[in-house]
DNA sequence: AGCAAGCCTTGATTCAGATCAATCCTCCCC
DNA sequence: GGGGAGGATTGATCTGAATCAAGGCTTGCT
């Protein structure tokens, strides 16, 4: 299972989904030329591990479409998760030789890898990248101390609440959905991974999606398919300012 | 009270204690030089806060000496410290026009300030800035990360002891202890800090240190000063893995 | 069709940490 | 020396989420 990966001819730039927004989102033409020559593409299936925590890795990459997620153990088994990957987040660090978190696909993935070596040296000559790749940190950062406030300070229910309006929003930029009418998405993630997300248990994540469910809060089909009717409800019992999020 | 930050005279950037960890740790002497002109330092009492969330936010900046805190507040009072802020660490983030989060200086606080505009000038032109602030970013980004497993996973007495060792951490590394020994430090903390930290109540936080004063694994002098008999016993005591962490 | 494996839901019970409440200590100011 | 404020401790009780436990619903395999 874990060599299943299978490698890809390289596809253009010009075409990429993520071109936009990924690291490589301020390079020039010829920049963007360089790049193609030491990019490949690895696909991996739903539930296979991109890396282990610990492990020697070396290479650098982007997803470009699919989902994973970072997560950290202890020795015990708990499990926390510590990172959401989505198309054009950008995996592995600059300078460091060793994985620091599990990177594990949801969904199935595809991946623009870059071998490390050859990317750290691109970076030194191209502060374009070097750039991009400081502002995604920072906005790393802010979702993570973001998060820290979900895990610390807010009840189940708000958890829950939270991670739907999270997953809502980011799928309404990717698919630029318009503000008006009901929110509707799918649920890229299990009971389990959700409660790895929220530090809670799979059953505490189960009970409070039926009681937002029971309240109207949200509309279920199947187990995955979700619909918002009002967004700025789900923001209230995220315990969020329901103004402000609406431009991000 | 807000406005009793006082304006100091400018010091020597070859004299900086934090000179080798700081935003300007690359920098060459000529860097150094066009940083020197554009530095200026402000003190802050301890209790005093250094910047609003939300509010306009014209400087970027080092803390010197002394101990910040940065906090998220939700609307109905449920406060969340999400970074703590030791001498080399940076306040600000360039290319953003307000303040994130509250930073509030817990104890007496010197800061070495740059205006917003000029430093992103000059980040612009002085990749040695620009790389150390990305790596500092990253730093910062892993740190955020481990504390969610703290939030997420670890018991209240687990929590204590991980906050235990990071302080104990990082007070070593800046006094470049000896490894062996028993650990020594003040806990620049008031038990409220701790709780708003680790997501627990103030009294939580009493119990804990109390039980772990009562086992052994701490011993206290005072409210504030802490010996660590044995380092190892107190990672343990956090969930840590006992091994990797005595050369960060 | 029949069965097993994943995933999810729901119920009963327990328990860690929150909440409510009283007291203590230390430092400072009058 | 008395009083008060801020921080810390400790006790009693409550409660939200964990834990333990039993099924249910899909999907895929034989």
């Amino acid at each position: 299972m874990l060599n299943e990966d299978t490698y890809d001819i390289a596809r253009d730039c010009g075409e990429c989904p993520i071109r936009h927004r990924a690291v490589c989102a301020r390079c020039e033409a010829d920049e963007l030329e360089q790049l193609d020559q030491i990019k490949y593409y690895r696909n991996f299936e739903a539930g296979q591990t991109v890396t282990w925590a610990g492990d020697k890795m070396d290479f650098v990459g982007s997803v470009v479409s699919g989902i994973a997620t970072l997560t950290q153990t202890m020795e015990d088994g708990r499990t926390q998760m510590v990172g959401l990957l989505l198309p054009s987040d950008f995996v592995g660090r600059p300078g460091r030789r060793t994985a620091a978190y599990d990177v594990v696909a949801t969904t199935d993935l595809v991946m623009c890898c870059f071998r490390k070596q050859p990317f750290e040296d691109m970076m030194n000559r191209t502060p374009h990248i070097a750039q991009r790749l400081l502002e995604m940190t920072l906005d790393e950062l802010d979702a993570a101390r973001e998060w820290m406030l979900v895990l610390g300070r807010k009840t189940a229910r708000e958890k829950i609440a939270s991670l739907l309006s999270i997953i809502g929003r980011r799928d309404a930029a990717l698919h630029m959905v318009g503000r008006e009418g009901p929110m509707v998405f799918d649920l890229p993630l299990t009971r389990e991974a959700m409660a790895d997300y929220l530090g809670l248990t799979l059953e505490t994540v189960s009970r409070q999606i039926s009681a937002l469910k029971k309240d109207g809060v949200i509309v279920l089909e199947g187990k995955r398919h979700v619909t918002i009717p009002d967004f700025n409800r789900l923001l209230d019992e995220a315990g969020d300012d329901s103004d402000g999020g609406l431009l991000a």
